[in-house]
DNA sequence: ATCATGACTAAGCGCTTGCTTAGTGTGACC
DNA sequence: GGTCACACTAAGCAAGCGCTTAGTCATGAT
Protein backbone atom coordinates (compact mmCIF):
# COMPACT_ATOMS: atom_id res chain seq x y z
CA UNK A 1 0.00 0.00 0.00
CA UNK A 2 3.17 2.74 0.88
CA UNK A 3 4.39 4.58 -2.12
CA UNK A 4 7.10 2.56 -3.15
CA UNK A 5 10.08 5.07 -2.85
CA UNK A 6 9.61 8.39 -0.99
CA UNK A 7 12.64 10.65 -0.38
CA UNK A 8 11.96 12.28 2.16
CA UNK A 9 12.27 9.68 5.58
CA UNK A 10 9.27 12.02 7.80
CA UNK A 11 7.03 11.53 5.20
CA UNK A 12 8.27 7.25 4.41
CA UNK A 13 7.70 6.90 7.86
CA UNK A 14 4.30 8.42 8.30
CA UNK A 15 2.86 6.69 5.00
CA UNK A 16 4.06 3.25 6.74
CA UNK A 17 2.61 4.43 10.35
CA UNK A 18 -0.87 5.00 7.90
CA UNK A 19 -0.68 1.68 6.12
CA UNK A 20 0.04 -0.36 9.82
CA UNK A 21 -2.60 1.43 11.87
CA UNK A 22 -5.48 0.98 9.37
CA UNK A 23 -4.40 -2.32 9.06
CA UNK A 24 -3.93 -3.19 12.59
CA UNK A 25 -5.69 -0.05 14.29
CA UNK A 26 -3.60 2.24 16.44
CA UNK A 27 -2.86 -0.15 19.67
CA UNK A 28 -2.26 -3.32 17.93
CA UNK A 29 0.42 -1.68 15.05
CA UNK A 30 3.83 -2.06 16.57
CA UNK A 31 6.49 0.57 16.12
CA UNK A 32 8.59 -2.61 14.63
CA UNK A 33 6.59 -2.67 12.03
CA UNK A 34 5.57 0.48 11.29
CA UNK A 35 9.99 0.75 11.45
CA UNK A 36 10.04 -2.09 8.66
CA UNK A 37 7.28 -0.63 6.25
CA UNK A 38 10.00 2.26 6.12
CA UNK A 39 12.46 0.66 5.89
CA UNK A 40 14.20 1.41 9.02
CA UNK A 41 15.55 -0.04 12.29
CA UNK A 42 12.95 0.08 15.05
CA UNK A 43 15.10 3.12 16.27
CA UNK A 44 14.94 5.12 13.32
CA UNK A 45 11.76 6.11 13.85
CA UNK A 46 12.23 7.68 16.57
CA UNK A 47 14.46 10.50 15.03
CA UNK A 48 12.02 11.77 13.17
CA UNK A 49 9.04 11.40 15.60
CA UNK A 50 9.29 11.24 19.73
CA UNK A 51 6.30 8.70 20.22
CA UNK A 52 4.02 6.25 18.35
CA UNK A 53 0.98 8.94 19.73
CA UNK A 54 3.26 11.98 18.29
CA UNK A 55 2.96 10.17 15.10
CA UNK A 56 -1.05 9.06 15.09
CA UNK A 57 -1.44 12.88 15.97
CA UNK A 58 0.56 14.32 13.29
CA UNK A 59 -1.58 12.16 11.02
CA UNK A 60 -4.83 12.90 12.50
CA UNK A 61 -3.94 16.84 12.17
CA UNK A 62 -2.56 17.00 8.83
CA UNK A 63 -5.90 14.57 7.61
CA UNK A 64 -8.20 16.85 8.99
CA UNK A 65 -6.55 19.62 7.51
CA UNK A 66 -6.73 18.27 4.49
CA UNK A 67 -10.32 17.45 4.77
CA UNK A 68 -11.33 21.22 5.83
CA UNK A 69 -9.72 22.79 3.10
CA UNK A 70 -11.02 20.41 0.18
CA UNK A 71 -14.17 21.47 2.16
CA UNK A 72 -13.52 25.33 2.10
CA UNK A 73 -12.26 25.40 -1.69
CA UNK A 74 -15.68 23.53 -3.21
CA UNK A 75 -18.00 26.00 -0.69
CA UNK A 76 -15.81 28.78 -1.72
CA UNK A 77 -16.57 27.79 -5.63
CA UNK A 78 -20.27 27.17 -5.70
CA UNK A 79 -22.84 29.58 -7.39
CA UNK A 80 -25.61 28.80 -4.82
CA UNK A 81 -26.51 26.75 -1.47
CA UNK A 82 -28.13 24.11 -3.48
CA UNK A 83 -24.54 24.04 -5.56
CA UNK A 84 -22.34 23.98 -2.56
CA UNK A 85 -24.37 21.75 -0.55
CA UNK A 86 -24.19 19.12 -3.33
CA UNK A 87 -20.61 19.99 -3.82
CA UNK A 88 -19.30 19.80 -0.61
CA UNK A 89 -21.14 17.06 0.95
CA UNK A 90 -20.54 15.07 -2.06
CA UNK A 91 -16.85 15.58 -2.34
CA UNK A 92 -16.75 14.68 1.45
CA UNK A 93 -17.90 11.40 1.16
CA UNK A 94 -15.84 10.77 -1.94
CA UNK A 95 -12.86 11.88 -0.17
CA UNK A 96 -13.74 9.40 2.50
CA UNK A 97 -13.55 6.37 -0.10
CA UNK A 98 -10.49 7.48 -1.66
CA UNK A 99 -8.80 8.08 1.90
CA UNK A 100 -11.00 5.78 3.43
CA UNK A 101 -7.85 4.51 5.24
CA UNK A 102 -6.39 8.04 6.86
CA UNK A 103 -10.21 8.59 6.99
CA UNK A 104 -10.83 5.53 9.71
CA UNK A 105 -7.77 6.30 11.44
CA UNK A 106 -8.58 9.94 12.17
CA UNK A 107 -12.17 8.74 13.26
CA UNK A 108 -11.35 5.78 14.78
CA UNK A 109 -8.32 6.24 16.82
CA UNK A 110 -9.14 9.57 18.22
CA UNK A 111 -9.30 8.30 21.62
CA UNK A 112 -5.86 7.32 21.89
CA UNK A 113 -4.77 11.12 21.16
CA UNK A 114 -3.10 12.83 24.43
CA UNK A 115 -5.90 15.06 25.58
CA UNK A 116 -3.68 17.71 24.36
CA UNK A 117 -3.14 16.57 20.97
CA UNK A 118 -7.18 15.61 21.16
CA UNK A 119 -8.22 19.52 21.95
CA UNK A 120 -6.58 20.59 19.02
CA UNK A 121 -8.17 18.12 16.67
CA UNK A 122 -11.82 18.66 18.24
CA UNK A 123 -10.90 22.63 16.96
CA UNK A 124 -10.71 21.23 13.47
CA UNK A 125 -13.78 19.25 13.37
CA UNK A 126 -15.56 22.13 14.71
CA UNK A 127 -14.38 24.42 11.74
CA UNK A 128 -15.73 21.42 9.67
CA UNK A 129 -19.24 21.12 11.77
CA UNK A 130 -19.21 25.24 11.03
CA UNK A 131 -18.51 25.58 7.22
CA UNK A 132 -21.58 22.67 7.00
CA UNK A 133 -23.75 24.94 8.93
CA UNK A 134 -22.89 27.78 7.48
CA UNK A 135 -24.42 26.45 3.95
CA UNK A 136 -27.64 25.18 5.51
CA UNK A 137 -28.11 28.99 7.23
CA UNK A 138 -27.35 31.01 3.74
CA UNK A 139 -29.87 28.13 2.06
CA UNK A 140 -32.73 28.95 4.62
CA UNK A 141 -32.30 32.64 3.92
CA UNK A 142 -31.81 32.40 0.04
CA UNK A 143 -35.10 30.44 0.60
CA UNK A 144 -34.01 27.41 -0.74
CA UNK A 145 -33.68 25.06 1.69
CA UNK A 146 -36.19 24.33 4.56
CA UNK A 147 -34.28 22.96 7.48
CA UNK A 148 -35.98 22.36 11.25
CA UNK A 149 -32.45 22.21 13.55
CA UNK A 150 -29.68 23.45 11.75
CA UNK A 151 -27.11 21.88 13.52
CA UNK A 152 -28.60 18.08 13.98
CA UNK A 153 -29.45 18.43 9.87
CA UNK A 154 -25.14 19.48 9.37
CA UNK A 155 -24.20 16.88 12.15
CA UNK A 156 -26.74 14.13 10.07
CA UNK A 157 -24.96 15.01 6.89
CA UNK A 158 -21.63 14.69 8.12
CA UNK A 159 -22.13 11.52 9.51
CA UNK A 160 -23.06 10.13 6.45
CA UNK A 161 -20.14 11.16 4.71
CA UNK A 162 -17.65 10.12 7.81
CA UNK A 163 -19.24 6.48 7.15
CA UNK A 164 -18.48 6.30 4.06
CA UNK A 165 -14.66 5.70 5.21
CA UNK A 166 -15.95 2.80 7.80
CA UNK A 167 -17.49 0.53 4.94
CA UNK A 168 -16.37 1.38 2.00
CA UNK A 169 -13.42 -0.69 0.57
CA UNK A 170 -11.92 -0.43 -3.08
CA UNK A 171 -12.89 -3.29 -5.21
CA UNK A 172 -16.93 -2.76 -4.20
CA UNK A 173 -19.87 -2.28 -6.51
CA UNK A 174 -19.93 1.32 -5.46
CA UNK A 175 -16.76 3.69 -7.15
CA UNK A 176 -16.05 7.28 -5.32
CA UNK A 177 -17.57 8.73 -8.62
CA UNK A 178 -20.84 7.10 -7.66
CA UNK A 179 -20.90 7.71 -4.03
CA UNK A 180 -20.18 11.77 -4.89
CA UNK A 181 -22.96 11.50 -6.84
CA UNK A 182 -25.55 9.76 -4.74
CA UNK A 183 -24.33 10.93 -1.57
CA UNK A 184 -23.96 14.46 -2.80
CA UNK A 185 -28.17 13.94 -4.10
CA UNK A 186 -29.40 11.99 -1.00
CA UNK A 187 -27.62 15.71 0.78
CA UNK A 188 -30.06 18.53 -1.29
CA UNK A 189 -32.70 15.77 -0.69
CA UNK A 190 -32.76 16.10 2.71
CA UNK A 191 -33.06 19.61 3.03
CA UNK A 192 -35.32 20.62 0.08
CA UNK A 193 -38.42 22.62 1.20
CA UNK A 194 -41.58 20.35 1.07
CA UNK B 1 -20.18 1.90 34.80
CA UNK B 2 -20.50 -2.06 35.35
CA UNK B 3 -23.24 -3.01 36.92
CA UNK B 4 -21.85 -3.37 40.43
CA UNK B 5 -23.35 -6.69 41.34
CA UNK B 6 -24.51 -9.44 39.27
CA UNK B 7 -25.04 -13.00 39.91
CA UNK B 8 -23.98 -14.61 36.79
CA UNK B 9 -19.87 -14.47 36.74
CA UNK B 10 -19.98 -14.96 32.37
CA UNK B 11 -22.59 -12.22 32.53
CA UNK B 12 -20.16 -9.70 34.92
CA UNK B 13 -17.18 -10.59 33.05
CA UNK B 14 -19.15 -9.62 29.76
CA UNK B 15 -20.09 -6.26 31.61
CA UNK B 16 -16.56 -5.31 32.44
CA UNK B 17 -15.53 -6.10 29.18
CA UNK B 18 -17.82 -4.15 27.48
CA UNK B 19 -16.54 -1.54 30.12
CA UNK B 20 -12.98 -1.97 29.23
CA UNK B 21 -13.22 -2.00 25.55
CA UNK B 22 -14.99 0.89 25.24
CA UNK B 23 -12.99 3.10 27.29
CA UNK B 24 -9.67 1.81 25.50
CA UNK B 25 -10.45 0.03 23.03
CA UNK B 26 -9.94 -3.99 22.35
CA UNK B 27 -6.41 -4.05 21.95
CA UNK B 28 -5.15 -1.47 24.69
CA UNK B 29 -7.26 -3.58 27.31
CA UNK B 30 -5.99 -6.16 29.49
CA UNK B 31 -7.10 -9.09 30.52
CA UNK B 32 -5.83 -8.03 33.67
CA UNK B 33 -7.90 -4.87 33.57
CA UNK B 34 -11.11 -7.25 32.36
CA UNK B 35 -10.70 -9.61 35.20
CA UNK B 36 -10.14 -6.90 37.97
CA UNK B 37 -13.34 -4.98 37.06
CA UNK B 38 -15.12 -8.60 37.28
CA UNK B 39 -13.84 -8.74 41.10
CA UNK B 40 -11.37 -12.18 39.81
CA UNK B 41 -7.90 -13.11 38.86
CA UNK B 42 -6.38 -12.79 35.88
CA UNK B 43 -7.25 -16.80 35.33
CA UNK B 44 -11.23 -16.20 36.75
CA UNK B 45 -11.89 -15.09 33.24
CA UNK B 46 -10.64 -18.30 31.20
CA UNK B 47 -13.28 -20.33 33.37
CA UNK B 48 -15.82 -18.83 31.68
CA UNK B 49 -14.09 -17.60 27.81
CA UNK B 50 -11.40 -19.24 26.09
CA UNK B 51 -9.94 -16.00 25.11
CA UNK B 52 -10.13 -11.96 24.65
CA UNK B 53 -11.29 -12.61 21.42
CA UNK B 54 -13.88 -14.43 21.65
CA UNK B 55 -15.36 -12.51 24.47
CA UNK B 56 -15.29 -9.38 22.37
CA UNK B 57 -16.92 -12.17 19.42
CA UNK B 58 -20.06 -12.81 21.79
CA UNK B 59 -20.77 -9.03 22.56
CA UNK B 60 -20.85 -8.24 18.82
CA UNK B 61 -23.23 -11.00 18.37
CA UNK B 62 -25.81 -10.36 20.87
CA UNK B 63 -25.25 -6.81 20.39
CA UNK B 64 -26.16 -7.13 16.79
CA UNK B 65 -29.01 -9.57 17.74
CA UNK B 66 -30.59 -6.82 19.99
CA UNK B 67 -29.97 -4.15 17.94
CA UNK B 68 -32.02 -5.89 15.06
CA UNK B 69 -34.60 -7.71 17.24
CA UNK B 70 -35.69 -3.72 18.23
CA UNK B 71 -35.76 -2.97 14.60
CA UNK B 72 -37.65 -5.78 13.60
CA UNK B 73 -39.99 -4.93 16.23
CA UNK B 74 -40.42 -1.43 15.56
CA UNK B 75 -41.04 -2.34 11.85
CA UNK B 76 -44.02 -4.96 12.69
CA UNK B 77 -46.08 -2.77 14.59
CA UNK B 78 -46.13 0.00 12.33
CA UNK B 79 -49.21 0.91 10.09
CA UNK B 80 -47.67 2.21 6.44
CA UNK B 81 -44.07 2.66 5.45
CA UNK B 82 -43.78 6.44 6.39
CA UNK B 83 -44.20 5.24 9.99
CA UNK B 84 -42.25 2.32 9.87
CA UNK B 85 -39.41 4.09 8.57
CA UNK B 86 -39.60 6.87 10.84
CA UNK B 87 -39.88 4.54 13.73
CA UNK B 88 -36.99 2.45 12.77
CA UNK B 89 -34.71 4.98 11.66
CA UNK B 90 -35.15 6.99 15.10
CA UNK B 91 -35.21 3.72 17.24
CA UNK B 92 -32.14 2.62 15.94
CA UNK B 93 -30.44 5.81 16.53
CA UNK B 94 -31.85 5.68 19.88
CA UNK B 95 -30.33 2.75 20.39
CA UNK B 96 -27.05 4.00 19.48
CA UNK B 97 -27.11 6.92 21.50
CA UNK B 98 -28.43 4.44 24.58
CA UNK B 99 -25.94 1.39 24.11
CA UNK B 100 -23.20 3.66 22.38
CA UNK B 101 -20.23 1.63 24.43
CA UNK B 102 -21.79 -1.65 22.79
CA UNK B 103 -22.06 -0.18 19.77
CA UNK B 104 -18.92 1.05 19.55
CA UNK B 105 -17.60 -1.90 19.75
CA UNK B 106 -19.39 -3.71 17.89
CA UNK B 107 -18.64 -1.21 14.79
CA UNK B 108 -14.98 -0.25 15.80
CA UNK B 109 -13.33 -3.36 16.86
CA UNK B 110 -15.41 -5.50 13.88
CA UNK B 111 -11.59 -5.84 12.05
CA UNK B 112 -10.22 -7.84 15.73
CA UNK B 113 -13.01 -10.84 15.59
CA UNK B 114 -11.22 -14.13 14.17
CA UNK B 115 -12.42 -14.74 9.69
CA UNK B 116 -15.17 -16.78 10.98
CA UNK B 117 -16.93 -14.69 13.68
CA UNK B 118 -16.67 -11.84 11.44
CA UNK B 119 -18.41 -13.84 8.53
CA UNK B 120 -21.34 -14.17 11.53
CA UNK B 121 -21.09 -10.78 12.49
CA UNK B 122 -21.58 -9.70 9.05
CA UNK B 123 -24.66 -12.31 8.24
CA UNK B 124 -26.68 -10.36 11.03
CA UNK B 125 -25.52 -6.78 9.56
CA UNK B 126 -27.08 -7.85 6.25
CA UNK B 127 -29.99 -8.97 7.79
CA UNK B 128 -29.86 -5.56 9.44
CA UNK B 129 -29.68 -4.01 6.29
CA UNK B 130 -32.21 -5.57 4.49
CA UNK B 131 -34.83 -4.60 7.54
CA UNK B 132 -34.78 -0.88 5.85
CA UNK B 133 -34.59 -1.52 1.97
CA UNK B 134 -37.62 -3.82 2.42
CA UNK B 135 -39.45 -0.57 4.11
CA UNK B 136 -38.08 1.84 1.51
CA UNK B 137 -39.14 -0.62 -1.41
CA UNK B 138 -42.75 -1.20 0.43
CA UNK B 139 -42.90 2.72 0.52
CA UNK B 140 -42.25 3.00 -2.98
CA UNK B 141 -44.45 0.63 -4.09
CA UNK B 142 -47.85 2.37 -1.72
CA UNK B 143 -46.62 5.56 -3.66
CA UNK B 144 -45.61 7.06 -0.12
CA UNK B 145 -41.48 7.43 -0.99
CA UNK B 146 -39.67 8.75 -4.29
CA UNK B 147 -36.27 7.04 -3.90
CA UNK B 148 -33.41 6.77 -6.71
CA UNK B 149 -31.08 4.03 -5.39
CA UNK B 150 -32.72 2.08 -2.37
CA UNK B 151 -29.45 -0.02 -1.62
CA UNK B 152 -27.58 3.04 -1.22
CA UNK B 153 -30.38 5.15 0.34
CA UNK B 154 -30.72 2.43 3.20
CA UNK B 155 -27.14 2.38 3.65
CA UNK B 156 -27.08 6.27 3.85
CA UNK B 157 -30.23 6.03 6.71
CA UNK B 158 -28.14 3.24 9.25
CA UNK B 159 -24.77 5.43 8.76
CA UNK B 160 -26.47 8.29 9.56
CA UNK B 161 -27.87 6.09 12.97
CA UNK B 162 -24.50 4.22 13.51
CA UNK B 163 -22.56 7.26 13.46
CA UNK B 164 -24.78 8.29 16.20
CA UNK B 165 -22.18 5.87 18.50
CA UNK B 166 -19.46 7.23 17.69
CA UNK B 167 -20.65 11.35 18.65
CA UNK B 168 -22.83 10.26 21.50
CA UNK B 169 -21.80 10.94 24.87
CA UNK B 170 -24.14 11.19 28.08
CA UNK B 171 -24.77 15.21 29.42
CA UNK B 172 -24.89 16.34 25.66
CA UNK B 173 -27.23 18.70 24.97
CA UNK B 174 -28.89 16.05 22.46
CA UNK B 175 -30.70 13.29 24.26
CA UNK B 176 -31.15 9.56 22.88
CA UNK B 177 -35.49 10.79 22.96
CA UNK B 178 -34.56 14.26 20.52
CA UNK B 179 -32.29 12.11 18.73
CA UNK B 180 -34.61 9.57 18.23
CA UNK B 181 -37.61 12.19 17.03
CA UNK B 182 -35.38 14.26 15.28
CA UNK B 183 -33.40 11.33 13.22
CA UNK B 184 -36.98 9.96 12.68
CA UNK B 185 -38.07 12.81 10.81
CA UNK B 186 -34.54 13.25 9.02
CA UNK B 187 -35.09 9.60 7.91
CA UNK B 188 -38.58 10.87 6.10
CA UNK B 189 -37.42 13.96 5.05
CA UNK B 190 -34.76 12.15 2.91
CA UNK B 191 -37.33 9.69 0.73
CA UNK B 192 -40.25 11.81 0.43
CA UNK B 193 -41.93 12.50 -2.96
CA UNK B 194 -40.58 15.39 -4.79
C1' DA C 1 -16.54 -40.32 55.63
C1' DT C 2 -15.13 -40.19 51.00
C1' DC C 3 -14.74 -38.58 46.75
C1' DA C 4 -15.83 -35.98 42.43
C1' DT C 5 -16.82 -31.61 40.45
C1' DG C 6 -16.27 -27.11 39.12
C1' DA C 7 -15.17 -22.16 40.18
C1' DC C 8 -11.51 -19.91 41.43
C1' DT C 9 -6.41 -18.13 42.74
C1' DA C 10 -1.15 -17.67 43.06
C1' DA C 11 2.51 -17.89 40.46
C1' DG C 12 4.70 -17.61 36.48
C1' DC C 13 6.17 -18.85 31.41
C1' DG C 14 7.66 -17.24 27.12
C1' DC C 15 7.27 -13.49 24.43
C1' DT C 16 6.50 -8.77 22.83
C1' DT C 17 6.12 -4.06 23.79
C1' DG C 18 7.68 1.17 23.41
C1' DC C 19 11.58 3.28 23.69
C1' DT C 20 16.80 4.15 24.92
C1' DT C 21 21.73 3.82 24.72
C1' DA C 22 26.04 3.59 22.68
C1' DG C 23 28.22 3.66 18.68
C1' DT C 24 28.93 3.95 13.28
C1' DG C 25 29.21 5.97 8.75
C1' DT C 26 28.72 10.03 5.74
C1' DG C 27 28.77 14.49 3.92
C1' DA C 28 29.36 19.69 4.64
C1' DC C 29 32.31 23.19 6.13
C1' DC C 30 36.69 25.50 7.67
C1' DG D 1 42.71 16.98 6.91
C1' DG D 2 40.12 17.65 10.85
C1' DT D 3 35.81 18.01 12.98
C1' DC D 4 31.24 18.58 13.70
C1' DA D 5 26.32 17.61 12.93
C1' DC D 6 23.20 14.40 11.72
C1' DA D 7 20.70 10.16 10.17
C1' DC D 8 20.90 5.85 11.26
C1' DT D 9 21.78 0.82 13.43
C1' DA D 10 22.71 -3.11 16.85
C1' DA D 11 21.67 -4.37 21.06
C1' DG D 12 18.99 -4.40 24.79
C1' DC D 13 16.25 -2.76 29.09
C1' DA D 14 12.28 -2.77 32.02
C1' DA D 15 7.70 -3.49 31.84
C1' DG D 16 3.72 -5.58 30.39
C1' DC D 17 1.28 -8.96 27.55
C1' DG D 18 -2.17 -13.27 26.80
C1' DC D 19 -2.65 -17.29 28.63
C1' DT D 20 -1.34 -21.75 31.40
C1' DT D 21 -0.27 -24.67 35.25
C1' DA D 22 -0.80 -26.52 39.64
C1' DG D 23 -3.24 -26.38 43.40
C1' DT D 24 -7.16 -24.70 46.91
C1' DC D 25 -11.66 -24.72 48.57
C1' DA D 26 -16.65 -25.15 48.86
C1' DT D 27 -20.47 -28.01 47.56
C1' DG D 28 -23.21 -31.94 46.74
C1' DA D 29 -23.66 -36.93 45.77
C1' DT D 30 -22.71 -41.45 47.40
Amino acid sequence: MGAPEVADTSVRIMIAAADAFAEHGFSATTTRDIASRAGLSPAGVYVHFSSKEVLLFELSRRGHMRARDTLVASAREAASPTDALRDIIGGFSRWHADHHQLGRIVQFEFRHLSPEHRAEVLDLRKEIDTVVADILRAGVEAGEFEVDDVRTTALALLSMAIDVARWYQPGLRRTPESIERSYGDLAVRLVRRG
